[in-house]
DNA sequence: TTGCGCCTTGAAATCGATTTCGCGTACAGT
DNA sequence: ACTGTACGCGAAATCGATTTCAAGGCGCAA
């Protein structure tokens, strides 16, 4: 490997002024061009772990998820990566697996690698964001809440589920059943508070706890909760799918049961990327998964850079996009 | 942050030795004790930047893919990260977007961080290994073969081809086409052999030619190459989708067109999970994912271990998931 | 008792880039 | 013409862990 040294050497001059060059004081342009020429004969790439070293911190932020299968979170990814690597910055994407353990690890390894930063998406409220907190390191929390005082990014949640409840109101259904992630987590909370809400406030009489049901956000989840609705004495007529994950749940079960939406009702909070369903039969409120990337990755790097400001938490805004079929 | 000296200096003993029973080398049983009770105190985490420096290689491995949003890669993931971290490795997941540029960033990193070796699922036969490779780091190609003299782990691309189309004939199709991702990149190519030698041998007069399409290998690619299809004077009445998510946009055309398999029969090289489709409806090629990724790993750890046998490629099965509905 | 060899241990070199310190030169101000 | 400021640049310290080297201590054999 072609060190800072053999550059020196063949350009004639010091390692301090090789490294001069590559980081922007004033070298006068001769030597700067000695430098470069130099460099570029030898294929010089400067060594990120020394520099890592010396300058107490490394050009890579950790974006913490807790399961890198769903669509949603790469989205999500996507959006930290591009606005990352623009700046010149990488991501190290660390799949939590909904555990604390694993995300603790993953701190650990951000503190121990000199990391810039943490993007995160917590697994549940037990987090602990202390240690790599005092160490100075920004955190920027997405999706989810914490109970830290750092930035946040999050969206509607609740809004999130009263709009999807009310479109399935207003496409006629009357008995309208919410499948939901763990009641602990307060995304998954919030959603359910607005389709108990817009339940409420729509029909009075609806026995809300019966038609509840807190799953898992993957799609075994939604399938099992699924399965356990169409089995009361009097099934939902509709049903409205707390991620996107148990919405595809939900529907695979629906469609083997002959019940393939419209007829059953089924709204999803949450973007279903690889569907094969006729986009009209459903309605779908989609999570800005990409944008909230773009916005938590330029908090993180606006941090870094030493902005000092309390901590901020933006509020994102969802889009509805209505089934157009009619009620079958 | 805390370093050894500050251990060294509360256990009362010096740096190296200090070093030495963080590694395993010989030290005494009390300054051993001494040592662990002073690192416990002070919560005492090495710093791996430093030791990366020193040791020239880190226990970190590069995934590179070229399309982070596509399940079949997260899954792939999902197998090296479990194997990876399973024996003290960290990986870091970079997405090339299926452009060479963005590759050789993503391997100048991986040397510039002394990683210790790259797992690659190549954008194109554009791919260069030259510089990494010259650095002594391993690599193990993964999904697509390499022109280079390094491990491998794909599948049996021809054989998937083969299998979907001749399921596809068994059912009773005959006008059968393919929609295959950029006729340049070997699994695409190889996957239509197999339809192209499968259609040749059950129907010799069928014209090719006419029924293949390649596309991007992504939803908007299927999407288009599926209007193209129906677009024909003499439309398919069958297709064979080249991988998952030209398979989720075929289907989504078909839907929008009413001919929902099995109207139109379907056969995709790539699992649907998170299909919303009746299971039964379509074929699927099961691709082994996560079983590449965890190969891919496992090889890659030997090779980091210092194994030098000759660069082997392992030739993983499919399985095949026919439709279980009759014709429509 | 002397000598050889092994084990433990600390001092110091090392990995490669950054950065402080200080020297020398050039240029502006009076 | 002289002082002061600023800039260019090299020598050397620094980041924190690993590893080489050499010294000291101990045991065992001759």
């Amino acid at each position: 490997m072609v060190t800072i040294y053999d550059v020196a050497e063949l350009a004639g001059v010091s390692p301090a002024t090789v490294s001069r060059v590559f980081n922007g004081t004033s070298v006068s342009d001769q030597k700067v061009a000695a430098v470069r020429a130099a460099a570029a004969t030898l294929n010089f790439t400067p060594n990120r772990t020394a520099r890592t070293l010396r300058r107490q911190s490394s050009e890579v932020i950790a974006l913490v998820i807790p399961d890198i299968e769903n669509p949603y979170f790469t989205e999500m990814a996507r959006g930290v990566e591009d606005v990352a690597s623009e700046a010149g910055y990488s991501v190290v994407l660390c799949n939590s697996d909904a555990q604390t353990e694993k995300e603790a690890t993953y701190l650990r390894i951000a503190m121990a690698e000199h990391m810039s930063g943490v993007i995160i998406a917590t697994a549940d409220e037990g987090t602990r964001l202390d240690e790599i907190l005092a160490t100075g390191r920004p955190v920027v929390a997405v999706d989810r809440a914490t109970s830290y005082d750092v930035d946040g990014v999050v969206m509607a949640n609740r809004a999130a589920g009263t709009a999807a409840t009310q479109d399935l109101i207003n496409a006629g259904y009357r008995r309208i059943a919410y499948i939901g992630g763990p009641e602990h987590i307060d995304t998954a909370a919030e959603r359910a508070a607005g389709w108990r809400s817009a339940l409420a406030a729509a029909m009075p009489e609806a026995d809300a706890d019966e038609l509840v049901r807190f799953a898992t956000f993957r799609v075994d989840g939604g399938r099992a909760a699924m399965e356990e609705l169409l089995a009361l004495p009097e099934p939902p007529d509709a049903v409205v799918a707390g991620n996107n994950l148990i919405g595809v749940g939900a529907i695979q079960v629906l469609t083997e049961h002959g019940l393939t939406p419209p007829k059953v009702g089924v709204a999803v909070i949450g973007s279903l990327p690889f569907t094969t369903l006729s986009p009209t039969a459903v309605t779908v409120v989609k999570l800005p998964a990409r944008h909230m990337g773009v916005t938590a990755a330029r908090m993180l790097l606006e941090r870094i850079g030493g902005d000092s400001q309390p901590a901020r938490t933006v509020v994102l805004r969802n889009e509805i996009q209505p089934a157009r079929a009619a009620r079958g």
